[in-house]
DNA sequence: CTTTCCACTTGATAAAAGTCAAGAAACTGC
DNA sequence: GCAGTTTCTTGACTTTTATCAAGTGGAAAG
């Protein structure tokens, strides 16, 4: 029950909304989706804010509705492996459907952010009761463990600053046409750890990106004249070619 | 377990035995296996066989009964990323029950091996049919993709003598006491590229985990006195600690 | 028994990435 | 606009891993 953030908590109707437009749910009808809305809760999180940490028992699923969110994994040693950066369209703690009570990761928000959750019981009666939806979040489970695939290919077949191209080439994707201006979603320290390296080593390889595609930097604008010299530079070393569905 | 089984198809019968026994098939009824089992194929498999290559269309979900498949994607500079390496007890190609008609990697035994096929569009259906066995297949890929993230975070905070030990470590948790004595269960060559190094790294990086923790290695046979000095060394560059599932 | 082949090891060297430390640039809050 | 903090960059150096090349050893075939 959202009573509780008055504050922060919008109206079932508007929570209702948001929900209709998450891909996940295309497959469940209005009144499925109000029972949902029911014991939902909307909330504006700032950049930093710690959702929850490792290894602590945890019952919702968290629908990102805008801004993006890190979950990361910390050893004993204190190193952190990043195992995915999420935005708008996304969604996580969904491990928990599958009956693990403890989150496998850290969830942190790395710029400001609103996200819905949803006790996580609900979707579970719901996979079991519509078998169109469990199917959509089989094909999303899928979706992700194809990703993971990719990224474990990027990390042993391609050098730093082809991670850093394969990466902006995923943001310009829309884009048509030389030449594209982009900027960084998040701190340029974020992308290091997402990509698997330390932050001097992003930033001497994206300057040897630099100098190897002739694309330019400022700050978190990153100007790419020539795509093509890029998609040569990166996609060499990875087994799909530009442009690589997710 | 190692019957020969000449490379033509088994009864049915025999072939509904062996799916009763899957994990996968527990939620199903032995008409459903019985029906399952009128459209597989049971085949041995040699050592080097290549079941499919990427980006071939496929229409069958692959059960190992026995034996060892190597699951790997290949970039166009002609380097290998192996994603896994499965044994009796798991099955691939279920991704294509998520619509992917094309495999986005290469399957090839490296040890002979025992298979069995199912077209994909049975268990498609079962799906949609029984909520329960939708379920089992989502907790499967759950912990797939679960796998997967470990995996990335193995490749990114450890290195690669911890990397060994810690596949070390999953061969002996049956084990329980020192000294364990155990055997690799495929090529040195197949464990340097499912670990994400080379070869040659492998066998240095092995050298040092002998000085490190004390354990003998002959061939493919690894003698392990000390248990414990072999987690400490490994597991300090993990989030989870030993003995940790999967 | 010997030849052949393949998997594995070892050595020398190069390349890539991590670490530590210092400085520059960008952003914050007054 | 300025002080202070954070983020990013750069330099010097170390460590780790890859690469290339030459062996070694063991299993299978003749």
């Amino acid at each position: 029950m959202n009573a509780k953030f008055p504050a922060m908590s919008a109206s079932k109707a508007v929570i209702q909304n948001h929900l209709r437009l998450q891909p996940l749910f295309k497959p469940l009808r209005d009144e499925t989706l109000a029972g949902f809305a029911e014991y939902a809760a909307l909330k504006a999180e700032k950049k930093g804010a710690v959702l929850f940490s490792a290894e602590t028992p945890n019952e919702k699923i968290y629908f990102v509705l805008s801004g993006w969110v890190k979950l990361f994994r910390e050893t004993l040693a204190g190193d952190e492996a990043v195992v995915d950066v999420l935005t708008a369209g996304n969604f996580f703690g969904e491990i928990g459907l599958s009956g693990h009570d403890e989150m496998p990761y850290g969830a942190e928000v790395v710029e400001d952010a609103e996200i819905i959750t949803i006790p996580r019981f609900l979707l579970a009666e719901e996979i079991m009761r519509n078998s169109l939806f469990g199917m959509a979040v089989l094909q999303n489970m899928t979706r992700q463990r194809l990703q993971r695939d990719m990224e474990i290919e990027h990390r042993t077949v391609q050098s730093a600053p082809q991670r850093i191209g394969c990466f902006l080439l995923k943001l310009c994707r829309d884009n048509t046409g030389d030449p594209v201006v982009l900027h960084l979603p998040y701190d340029k320290t974020v992308v290091a750890h997402r990509l698997g390296m330390q932050p001097e080593t992003f930033s001497r390889a994206l300057s040897k990106l630099r100098e190897e595609t002739g694309l330019r930097v400022r700050g978190a604008t990153v100007e790419i004249d020539n795509v093509k010299k890029l998609v040569d530079y990166t996609c060499s070393a990875c087994s799909s070619s530009f442009p690589c569905e997710d």
